[in-house]
DNA sequence: CAGTGGTCTAGACCACGTA
DNA sequence: ACGTGGTCTAGACCACTGT
């Protein structure tokens, strides 16, 4: 590595060179979902720096959630299990009583070519390929959404291949393609259910439904998944946290 | 201070105790909004610990934004100004065009019994008088939303004896009872105008509108003001980033 | 130039989990 | 008992800001 090559313009951190290339390790493979990193001292031996900045480094990722460190046991690249990301980006919440696990249910999956808005929150060429998936949430037997996910074809090849769909798709981003979610922007907005919300929803068409867009990206700040939901809102909300 | 009295049980870290006794500078007025604190080495001679130690301090603190540091000039008690304060906590989005200064226009403002969401809400007992603000808010010409403010009468004192509420209340609740809102709770939901709805805003009863619940919180994490607002949205929307 | 926060280092010791 | 991350210290030097 060129550490420490830095000249006094365009300076930049030794901490963030340090956290750049472990990023690198994690997006190229060197270490999966689930496994343990070296302990500080190695990957300061290894990069040559002190302790201290390696430190730093795995503090910054700790705390974008990118790596889970446990005293007394190590620092781990976090498993995608269900119940985790599921809940980490996963903000409906139950008006009153347990949160349930969402179960969903595939209405369609196709290939197509990229609507102006799919085109824009995926930086794609209008007319490139995406993949859109059409599917129902369910909070226990309560139907709780409807969405559209939007996929670039070329990001997630073979995407149409699978047989199935999982609830938590993106562990299967990260288990089949390496691609590891890591940031989300969404938008949302009260809007009336159209005609087909009240098919698929089973409500009143005019009702009031929570419509959430959704951009999410990768490590890389690519985005990588665009998904528009809507969602009743009658026993659930939303929830956000400003600090 | 009973600093490094800690024993090996109930163990605290030196450095949020430190940053404990500095909350308590902030919340008690040594130092007032705009003002320099002292240099890290100061702070650590007068507390008794490394310079080290205060600066994790207040890098958690910067973190929350509850100080703001620059390099160069020092460490500061953030300013309340306008611009600030008001768009952090403050989601709405123009849908395309330049985000404008939200104005407001107090419809009434009277002192009442604490209803059971408001008593949940601000952690009070049920019947505790509350002061309770209703108003709507303009973007440029347009109107945004309708909302209600709760306040608990006896957290801030004489607010009914004001001559007018300004638009950024979170300024007012600083400057006058030094009160520091750092956090912020809602709840999101899409509701149905009510007919009180329809005439305020100017729109169809029943039109969806976006319902948000706010519980925002002090230094202390004390539960000060529950808002409710409902905002079309047709040309605004609410953004949330999740990482 | 002086003073501030920001970075980096090196080393000591503590708390935690596991074997 | 051992290895891990967590805390704390002390000191050097760098980048930024204003005088």
């Amino acid at each position: 590595m060129d550490f420490k090559a830095a000249a006094p313009v365009g300076f930049r951190p030794l901490y963030l060179q340090v956290r750049e290339e472990l990023t690198r390790y994690l997006t190229n493979g060197r270490w999966q979902p689930g496994a343990m990193l070296p302990s500080e001292q190695e990957l300061a031996r290894e990069l040559g720096v002190s302790q201290g900045t390696v430190r730093k480094a795995l503090d910054a990722m700790t705390a974008e959630s990118i790596l889970v460190r446990r005293q007394g046991r190590g620092t781990f690249v976090p498993e995608l299990e269900e119940g985790r990301i599921m809940f980490k980006f996963f903000r409906l919440y139950p008006d009153k009583g347990e949160r349930l696990f969402p179960v969903s249910k595939v209405l369609s999956s196709q290939l197509a070519r990229a609507a102006a808005a799919e085109a824009a929150a995926l930086d794609l060429k209008k007319g490139a390929t995406v993949w859109r998936i059409n599917r129902l949430r369910y909070h226990g037997e309560r139907i709780m959404l409807r969405e559209t996910i939007s996929l670039s074809a070329d990001r997630l090849p073979g995407f149409g291949d699978l047989a199935a769909i999982p609830n938590n798709v993106y562990r299967l981003y990260s288990e089949r393609w390496g691609v590891t979610i890591v940031k989300i922007a969404e938008k949302l907005k009260a809007v009336a259910a159209s005609p087909a919300d009240a098919t698929e929803l089973g409500c009143k068409e005019g009702m009031p439904l929570l419509r959430i867009e959704r951009i999410a990206y990768d490590l890389n700040k690519t985005p990588v998944e665009f998904r528009v939901s809507h969602c009743l809102t009658e026993t659930m909300h939303y929830a956000s946290d400003l600090s």
